[in-house]
RNA sequence: GGGCCGGUAGCUCAGUUGGUUAGAGCACACCCUUGAUAAGGGUGGGGUCGAAAGUUCGAGUCUUUCUCGGCCCA
């Protein structure tokens, strides 16, 4: 018999996979039978599963993060789609802000070109124009990935109805009074003339330079201290013209005592905290010196100093205040408070009735309400203090230090607190905190460790600065009463403005006529209108209110927002909170948030490092499909590692897989029937196939509880297991003889192509939503009808009823068997004895139980030998002995099997 | 500098309330197969659980310190 006459596999599902040519193929052929449009409609009624896109950045290409987060969307998505919900993806960009502000500036600069000289809806056109080419971008770069979503309808925190609900979202907490303005200082940066955000900030070694100085005690209760210099040190001499109070630690013990070494401070009484005071001599260089007095910080109270600056016109009094910010770290534990440059003295001088004033201007420099300042940039005002206060004998003492200090992450220049008029909502005055914290009792979390992360944050976040004095935003739309100088609170005011911007978008507020927006009830010319642009946070802390709440499509809460774990003071954060003090409730129910992509040893990607690797390398070496096993297959709780031999691994699994699929192919001829699994009679199959029929039982057990809990690599870890260990070194193994060499119409073959059959099914449904291409490409191939898709399909229901107890007990008795044989049939074959398992005949003792098990089964197929004897043994301990022995006889030409005699099936 | 999270075989991950020689898949080595062949099968080696100290009869699993890494904050 030759080879013609068996039954050998052929399909028309290749091996090579060629992955980063058919992706696209199939991302165009989606593209073309309207796959999302399709999904949609025979989802019409369906339980709504609403995944809410966090919005990226619509500037640069994307990076690992980004893919990450977008394939683990579309693998979520999918699975509720496949779970029969209507599970609607609408992709989303945030558009506004800085970063694309700044790149068009970066382009001015480079043609010379002066930002004031541009019409300020230039500009705007122009960042708008900017972030449209990225989304664009974006759009192809995701949709590339295997995302599936409503590309065609993207939402964008620039569209004019998102500018304009933005607006009605803002005019909501301004009407109930939560929006206010404040003067408070916050992280300004001189060079971009704008308070930035926390986002915006990033800490680098700085080098500063620092001093020690006095205030002399002019009253106090303690006699010692009258006249004492009281000593501060400060990294930032600067603030020093700025300084409105002392700030001490009434827990705190200090020494007054009396400098004797020659220097400016000879026989002068200075005061410093007793335990810092070693470290403070050391670094003023004092030697010699008397303790005066010991007092404790308590006795600070009703002191007050004057001014190192005294006689500078710095006439006023410096009162020393409690406070329990002060510690033992650094410094003399005193700690010098200028309101207006710093959160802590700006607190601790409101409560003592200390105003804080503008002390320094956009531009960095000394306002008027400094004396002898006036006009002088702030980092070129370093010198001058330590020079002054040299002249006036204040200087005890001057450094430098290199410490991490807050820097613009776009310009990378110093940072400094100033306080500034700003837009505050707060997060007390109408119990926003509290509705906040409850909102996030009353969400899951996925991981669970995400909520205490949120809470820890809202329980101690400060006011929420919403304002920035830029361009490239949503404005601020408030007017101010030219003669009362307060806010016009009128409801209408704030739905025209949001009706112009719906129809014109937000540039109009920029110029043109402003009377239009204050219609016919307010005279423009008795209002200011404020020029100061939302923060984006709040641009995109909205968009469940322009997105989720105004599209049919979608539900108001989202069933789940995902994202990286940073944005847990990003995205979770601000809408969070926008949504609370708006409308009382989270607009989520549920919160997945997943790690950062690091390299392969766990540490962060950088240029600098070159241990970058980008989507768009990965997708040319490997494919997109590589890339959803390497996120299905990763812990997303944790950081997800990722290299280039990580990447090989998954690929290595890939082809495992893809083999697997082939064999079930091949062995079908590419020719798929779909069988009703409720009216399989199972009792008619053979042993193994009602095995196999109860290992997909569990298999889909553990699947379906893995998914509904988010646990992808879990899940991905057991079908990668039943492919290699359960079908293709098991199943598959045995059943060769069976598929090969028995005639078509033989019953047991039928059996078991049926078996692959509902193997094929299943496996190809519950890899869809991780494998999207591959096994689209299989259904395409096994489905003729056009204009399908795998994923429009749902997962394969397994009846219960398959599931077997007693058999699987049985089975497992037997492979344990099968264990045995096999390493005496190795034995043989390192004696040379014998090649492969076929040219073995084996005899197998067990003890009574597992013999009562075996018995009835044939051990030669199941451990695929020529021959195998079964039989009882009460003489040994062990429970199994094996022995292989060289069958003897001639080999079968078709099935290969060694027969004394004739071969039974192929004579 | 502070807060939170994490460090189990080369890789990706399991390890229930602390309890027998720490598991799986992949990778690796060797062998077999050449009728799943840019495949398949078998056997095997490999971790003392980031480090140290402690609690305990007993710790990967509890405590402390340290270390490395990540995120957030200053």
């Amino acid at each position: 018999m030759s080879k013609e006459n068996i039954n050998l596999p052929k399909t028309a599902f290749s091996m090579k996979a060629n992955l980063p040519v058919k992706e696209p193929e199939l991302v165009d052929y989606w593209d073309k039978i309207k796959l999302y449009e399709k999904l949609r409609d025979i989802s019409k009624g369906k339980e709504k599963f609403i995944l809410h896109d966090g919005p990226p950045y619509a500037n640069g290409n994307i990076h690992m993060g980004t893919a990450l987060n977008k394939i683990l969307k579309d693998i979520i998505t999918k699975f509720h789609q496949m779970d029969e919900k209507d599970s609607v993806y609408v992709p989303g960009w945030d558009c506004h802000g800085l970063p694309i502000e700044w790149k068009i500036e970066e382009q001015y600069k480079k043609n010379k070109k002066n930002k004031n000289d541009v019409p300020i809806n230039e500009f705007r056109k122009e960042c708008r124009d900017f972030a449209t080419k990225w989304i664009d971008v974006h759009k192809k770069q995701f949709k590339r990935l295997g995302v599936i979503g409503d590309w065609e309808n993207y939402y964008s925190t620039m569209s004019f109805d998102a500018e304009a609900q933005i607006v009605r979202e803002l005019g909501k907490f301004l009407k109930e009074g939560s929006l206010y303005r404040g003067y408070k200082p916050v992280l300004w940066s001189t060079v971009e003339k704008t308070a930035l955000a926390d986002a915006e900030v990033e800490y680098l070694d700085h080098k500063s330079e620092t001093i020690f100085t006095g205030f002399k005690v002019k009253k106090s209760n303690v006699k010692e201290l009258i006249d004492s210099e009281i000593i501060i040190w400060t990294t930032t001499p600067w603030t020093i013209p700025a300084n409105r109070a002392l700030a001490y630690n009434e827990n705190y013990k200090y020494s007054i005592i009396k400098i004797e070494d020659e220097t400016d401070f000879k026989n002068k009484q200075v005061v410093i905290c007793e335990d810092l005071l070693k470290s403070v001599l050391e670094n003023c260089n004092i030697k010699k010196f008397k303790i005066i007095k010991s007092i404790s910080g308590k006795d600070f109270k009703e002191t007050v100093c004057t001014h190192p600056f005294l006689e500078k016109g710095f006439n006023y009094d410096i009162p020393m205040l409690e406070a329990n910010f002060v510690t033992k770290e650094e410094g003399t534990g005193i700690v010098h408070c200028a309101p207006s440059h710093g959160p802590d003295d700006f607190n601790l001088c409101l409560k003592n009735n200390i105003k804080a004033e503008e002390t320094v201007d956009d531009d960095g420099k000394y306002t008027k309400h400094v004396p002898f300042f006036e006009g002088i940039h702030i980092f070129k005002a370093n010198k001058i203090v330590i020079e002054k206060l040299k002249e006036h004998k204040k200087l005890l003492s001057n450094g430098e230090l290199i410490h991490s200090y807050p820097h613009s992450w776009r310009s990378k220049a110093p940072l400094v607190h100033r306080a500034t008029p700003q837009w505050f909502i707060s997060m007390e005055s109408h119990g926003l905190r509290k509705k906040a914290l409850k909102a996030i009792q009353e969400t899951n979390f996925y991981p669970s460790k995400g909520k205490e992360r949120l809470k820890s944050m809202i329980e101690l976040r400060p006011d929420w600065c919403v304002s920035r004095q830029r361009v490239w935003g949503v404005p601020i739309p408030v007017f101010i009463s030219k003669k009362t100088k307060k806010v016009l609170l009128d409801d209408e005011i704030i739905e025209n403005i949001a009706n112009i911007f719906e129809k014109e978008g937000a540039d109009c507020w920029f110029e043109g006529d402003t009377q239009r927006f204050l219609g016919k009830k307010y005279k423009s010319e008795d209002y200011d209108k404020m020029n100061d642009i939302v923060e984006v946070w709040f641009d995109s802390g909205s968009t469940h209110a322009y997105v989720l709440e105004k599209r049919k499509d979608l539900k108001w809460p989202a069933t789940m927002y995902l994202e990286g774990s940073d944005q847990h003071r990003g995205w979770f954060h601000s809408s969070l909170l926008e949504s609370c003090g708006t409308r009382g409730r989270a607009p989520f129910e549920n919160i997945l948030s997943h790690g950062f992509v690091v390299d392969g040893k766990g540490h962060k990607m950088s240029k600098s490092l070159g241990n970058s690797i980008a989507p768009e390398d990965i997708l040319k070496k490997y494919g997109a499909d590589i890339l959803r096993i390497w996120v299905s297959a990763s812990n997303y709780a944790e950081d997800l590692r990722i290299d280039h031999s990580i990447l090989e691994q998954h690929a290595d699994s890939y082809r495992k897989i893809r083999n697997t699929f082939r064999y079930l192919l091949g062995n079908l001829n590419d020719n798929f029937k779909p069988i009703d699994f409720n009216k399989l009679d199972i009792k008619k199959l053979p042993d193994l196939e009602q095995y196999m029929l109860h290992q997909l039982q569990e298999l889909n057990q553990s699947f379906i509880r893995n998914f509904k809990s988010y646990n992808f690599h879990t899940l991905y870890k057991d079908l990668l297991i039943f492919c290699t260990v359960d079908l293709s070194a098991f199943y598959f193994d045995i059943r060769k003889d069976t598929l090969y060499c028995d005639p078509k119409i033989s019953e047991k073959r039928k059996s078991c192509i049926q078996v692959l059959e509902i193997i094929l099914e299943s496996l190809l449904s519950w890899f869809a939503p991780i494998l999207s291409f591959t096994t689209e490409e299989i259904f395409k191939l096994i489905n003729k009808e056009k204009n399908e898709s795998i994923h429009l399909k749902q997962f394969a229901k397994i009846p219960a009823s398959w599931r077997n107890e007693k058999l699987n007990e049985k089975w497992q008795a037997i492979k344990k068997i099968r264990e045995a044989s096999n390493i005496s049939i190795e034995s043989k074959r390192s004696e040379k004895l014998i090649g492969s398992s076929l040219e073995a005949q084996i005899k197998i003792k067990l003890n009574k139980d597992l013999y009562e098990i075996a018995k009835s089964y044939d051990f030669a197929e199941i451990c695929i030998t020529s021959g195998s004897e079964v039989s009882i043994d009460n003489n040994s301990n062990n429970e199994i002995k094996v022995e292989t022995f060289k069958a003897e006889g001639e080999k079968c030409k078709v099935c290969w099997k060694i027969n004394k005699g004739k071969c039974e099936r192929h004579g």
